[in-house]
RNA sequence: GGGCGCUUAGCUCAGCUUGGAAGAGCGCCUGGUUUGCAACCAGGCGGCCGGGGGUUCAAAUCCCCCAGCGUCCA
């Protein structure tokens, strides 16, 4: 263990204020206390929960949404009377972030363009109650007693600059600001708290850090964050090496919740938060008098409270093995005074951590649902829909007869301020209705998947194969307890999970991820970090075409250059140089825009720039000749980067129309613009139908032709932030301080980079040709504007009169003329094969020359004019008789000749002869092979016409 | 972003491991039997086996590409 810093730093706060240094016993970690007779650190398996029923922060009675406002604003306004701002939360969707989906602490509002020193934040110091959402402990929601999915998280930061001689405060105030507001403005006993040393390290960054105990729960951590990742840095944390960092961080983190839980006092952290809610799930699931009925001798306030201190210090992780969990707590209730048998406890426990975690979980998913996000098969949607799915089963288990989606309207009216939230309330509900329906419809496939899945198992059986339920649970959605449950419906009584299943599940996940996460790893292209930044003309005049550059650079492309580019569709041939100007109008891709097109002059000679691409603010032009340093003059292809700049224009507008027709919840998934279609992704959740897709439309054309301005800006991140707020980042997390804001109007608002008209009028006209399914969750927009969009008309009309005149019908009719012709031809084909059957028949029942009785037994043998899937027909008609033992032989000189050869099967003929054999002994004279079985062989070859002396040869083996 | 699975009759799904005649249940049609039900019996109609390529004498089945849908992990 690698202590930090704590060491050699003064905190002259903790001899003021009587503290004492101590080892912690268990641990070994130090910690300060002002309790002399104290020897552990606060948070071990020997410090018991104390504030049970004795709450140890006084003078809040209230109780859920209030008692968490409440607590709220004690923490920020105690935090507004020294010196710091108030800032509003930020999103619980980390959309300015690439890094993470959700946002899971206060600091992750401002990482990485805050803590890097990129950009100053909002405000120094500042105070902040952030709503935030962790899934890792997700399965130790409602059974620890005190771990939520989703907690507001408050906290004081400070952001300083030592060097510059700016330091705002460091650890001795910050101290000093946390004691003052535990023991002064909260009432909390001095002697009970205690400061734990225990270095904190994370996203790339680390640093020294108190954990914050009383009453055995973790309140809060003071993070003094001073260090960041570097290769060659001195200082070593879990063998990662460290330096100073420029920027030395406050990062303090107080837990709302557990504040509430230390005033309120009551057996779990849930019944401080969400009391309201448990309440009324218990009624309507029947809880109490299912209670009533178990004839428990012990109390339930008593029992729950124990529960709660011994679940509280039971370490739950993801894929624990309940058994055991269940079987350990049994016995230390026992060695607390409280018998009750391991089977009544897990009736009582399981509901009831149910009917915990589903306040918790509802909370989760309105706040996602809330801040715009749909539910989707990956990404931050499907972390959404986990959860949802999550409530559907404890829902199902309890048998509360609620939807989620009224389980959802009463959570939102009693926990939460819709006022707050960018979707609607009616938004949310629809949303949770669709949710629930897909869990029922991938509920309902599962059964036939586990029907399929078990059918080698025997009836009897107590265990499912490993692999079977990995594969159920990663392709059908079915976990382990769901598969067992519904086999025993399905007739497999003694089914259970494996023991240690479940945490054998989850390794074999953890492997796989590490296993992936070892191939990603991409390399920039190009070694261009001696090159000087291009100076970027494209921004100042949208219209201009032609430049003055100089050539700095032509570097020759290799093969891994080339196979490490990727160039789009639109890219005529493979170029073979890059070349390097001082300044440039060619617009590299970017945004989702493709890269300009046009020529290079220089000393006569034209050079075709193929693509246009930057690498860390570098342009580079491609082409397929070199050109020499010195002067080049530049000329863009004009009709191209029109094109361009009216399709990107066109996304925009499409898109702020989409928002406008379907919702706040649309948001741009991706884009791509180039010159013949542009695309626009949009989240929404369900498929868009003909007539949302013509109302978008109608409405973006409204739009160009209302002809708004385009207003172009270009501010510092935090003003951007604060002037548009975090949906203008529709394109992406931002990667520079400098934002560059395109504005067409109220309509649509967001940072962009790409070349855009200054009159959306430009546009003319714009069509949305189809929309697809990207993924569940993200439709696709196919968008045409200007001449494209005249273009497609044209070719749309070129190809319908194209196609009516083949059938020589009215455009108007083409489709039922198609649907007429299609069914006709069907019909026709079954009269052909009929007809043909009929013929066989014909030539083989009137004893003619095709058939010969021997023994009982009729021999076909005939050559027939038609495919391999007639002569099946014919042979079924020849063979499937019993009544008519019969062997055929069937011949055709169609694809290179075939033959079949088969006999009535269990008969005299089946008896007598073996196809195979036959087929063999005559498959020679095509030039082929073949095989099957005793009764049916079939075979081909490349010599159609010596089909006749196959069978004449047939006639010879038989002795016919 | 990384996997995995599915697509077969109007509907729900078998068949694919190991290539050789396209299957079941429900529904529909015809006839019978009953007429008191979501009744019973017999027969029948209904398939570009998602699309495209490849291997093979032969592909629903094996291989590659694409599309749609689903699901797990991050």
């Amino acid at each position: 263990m690698v202590t930090m810093g704590f060491g050699d730093i003064s905190i002259p706060y903790w001899e003021e204020s009587g503290h004492m240094l101590k080892i912690c016993k268990v641990t070994g970690l130090r910690f300060w206390t002002r309790d002399n007779s104290r020897d552990t650190c606060g948070d071990t398996n020997q410090d018991p929960y104390t504030f049970i029923g004795n709450p140890i922060i006084e003078g809040f009675d209230s109780r859920g949404k209030l008692l968490k406002d409440e607590m709220r604003e004690t923490f920020l306004s105690f935090f507004d009377s020294k010196g710091h701002t108030r800032i509003d939360p930020y999103p619980v969707i980390a959309r300015w972030r690439d890094d993470i989906h959700l946002t899971i602490a206060s600091i992750a509002d401002f990482q990485p363009h805050v803590t890097s020193g990129m950009v100053p934040p909002p405000a120094n110091p500042l105070g902040i109650s952030q709503p935030c959402i962790r899934l890792t402990d997700v399965a130790a929601v409602g059974r620890s007693g005190r771990h939520l999915s989703t907690f507001e998280m408050m906290a004081h930061h400070a952001f300083n600059r030592p060097m510059d001689g700016n330091v705002v405060y460091w650890i001795d105030q910050c101290v000093r600001y946390c004691d003052e507001l535990l023991v002064e403005k909260l009432g909390i006993e001095s002697t009970s708290i205690t400061y734990v040393e225990n270095p904190w390290s994370g996203g790339g960054n680390a640093g020294p850090a108190l954990e914050v105990i009383v009453g055995g729960l973790e309140l809060a951590t003071l993070v003094f964050m001073n260090l960041e990742e570097d290769e060659e840095g001195e200082i070593t944390i879990k063998g990662q090496k460290y330096s100073e960092m420029e920027l030395q961080i406050i990062d303090t983190g107080y837990g709302l919740e557990r504040f509430c839980w230390a005033a309120a006092g009551t057996p779990t952290i849930y019944e401080a938060i969400y009391p309201e809610s448990i309440e009324w799930l218990k009624t309507i699931s029947g809880f109490d008098s299912f209670l009533d009925s178990l004839d428990l001798r012990v109390e339930m306030e008593v029992l729950l409270s124990e529960l709660s201190r011994l679940a509280g210090i039971l370490n739950i992780d993801v894929g624990t093995d309940v058994e055991e969990l269940y079987r350990n707590l049994s016995e230390r209730l026992s060695d607390n005074g409280i018998s009750i048998s391991l089977d009544d406890l897990k009736k009582v426990t399981e509901p009831l951590s149910s009917i915990y975690a589903i306040p918790d979980h509802m909370h989760a998913i309105c706040n996602m649902l809330g801040d715009g996000l749909v539910p989707s098969n990956s990404k931050a949607g499907y972390l959404v829909r986990m959860l949802a799915r999550r409530v559907c089963r404890m829902k199902e288990s309890l048998s509360i007869p609620a939807s989620l989606s009224e389980l959802g309207a009463h959570h939102i009216h009693t926990h939460l301020d819709i006022d707050g939230f960018v979707q609607s309330e009616s938004g949310i509900l629809k949303i949770l209705e669709l949710e629930e329906a897909r869990y029922h419809e991938m509920l309902r496939k599962g059964r036939a998947a586990v029907k399929t899945a078990l059918k080698s198992t025997p009836l009897d059986s107590r265990q499912i194969n490993d692999e079977i339920l990995f594969r159920l649970s990663e392709e059908r959605g079915l976990n382990p307890d769901m598969v067992v449950s519904i086999a025993k419906e399905l007739g497999w009584p003694n089914l259970e999970v494996r023991v240690g299943f479940t945490a054998d599940m989850a390794a074999r996940n953890a492997l796989m991820t590490k296993a992936a996460s070892k191939i990603k790893d991409r390399k920039e292209v190009f070694e261009i970090s001696d090159i000087e930044a291009t100076h970027l003309d494209f921004y100042e005049d949208t219209g201009a075409l032609e430049f003055q550059a100089k050539v700095l650079h032509c570097i020759p492309l290799t093969n891994g250059m080339i196979s490490g580019l990727t160039f789009s569709g639109e890219v005529e041939s493979i170029p073979s140089y890059a070349v390097v100007t001082d300044r440039t109008l060619f617009y590299p891709e970017g945004g989702g825009q493709l890269g300009d097109q046009g020529w290079l002059l220089q000393d006569g000679k034209e050079l075709e720039v193929l693509d246009t691409k930057a690498q860390d603010g570098v342009i580079l032009h491609f082409t397929e000749y070199p050109l020499a340093p010195g002067k080049v003059k530049g000329i863009l292809d004009r009709d191209r980067r029109k094109q361009l700049m009216d399709h990107h224009t066109a996304v925009h507008i499409v898109g702020g129309a989409a928002r406008n027709i379907l919702g706040p919840h649309i948001w741009q998934a991706g884009s791509n613009k180039g010159a013949r279609y542009a695309r626009l992704d949009i989240t929404h959740y369900s498929r868009l139908t003909r007539q949302e897709i013509e109302a978008i439309e109608d409405l973006a054309n409204n739009i160009v032709e209302s002809n708004p301005k385009i207003k172009k800006e270009v501010l510092e991140r935090s003003e951007a932030d604060r002037k548009y707020g975090f949906d203008i980042y529709q394109g992406g997390p931002p990667k520079h301080n400098r934002i560059r804001v395109i504005s067409i109007g109220d309509f649509d608002i967001q940072a962009c980079g790409g070349t855009h008209h200054d009159q959306v009028s430009s546009i003319g006209e714009l069509r949305i040709l189809k929309s697809s399914q990207v993924q569940d969750g993200v439709e696709r927009l196919q968008i045409v504007a200007g001449e494209t969009s005249r273009d497609h008309s044209r070719r749309q009309e070129r190809i319908l009169s194209e196609a009516s005149e083949v059938l020589g019908v009215h455009s108007d009719d083409l489709p039922k003329a198609v649907s007429r012709f299609f069914e006709e031809w069907k019909s026709q084909q079954k009269r052909i094969e009929s007809l043909e059957a009929e013929i066989v028949r014909l030539r083989t029942t009137g004893g003619g020359d095709d058939s010969v009785m021997v023994d009982g037994v009729r021999y076909v043998i005939m050559e027939v004019d038609g495919e391999m899937k007639q002569m099946m027909t014919m042979l079924s008609q020849l063979t499937r008789d019993a009544e008519m033992p019969t062997l055929a032989i069937l011949g055709t000189r169609i694809g290179g000749g075939k033959l079949i050869v088969a006999c009535t099967e269990d008969s005299t003929a089946s008896d007598r002869h073996n196809a195979v054999e036959i087929l063999n002994a005559i498959s020679g004279h095509i030039g082929g092979g073949g095989g099957g079985r005793p009764t049916m062989a079939q075979g081909g070859g490349t010599n159609g016409d010596g089909i006749p002396n196959a069978l004449k040869a047939a006639n010879t083996f038989l002795g016919l």
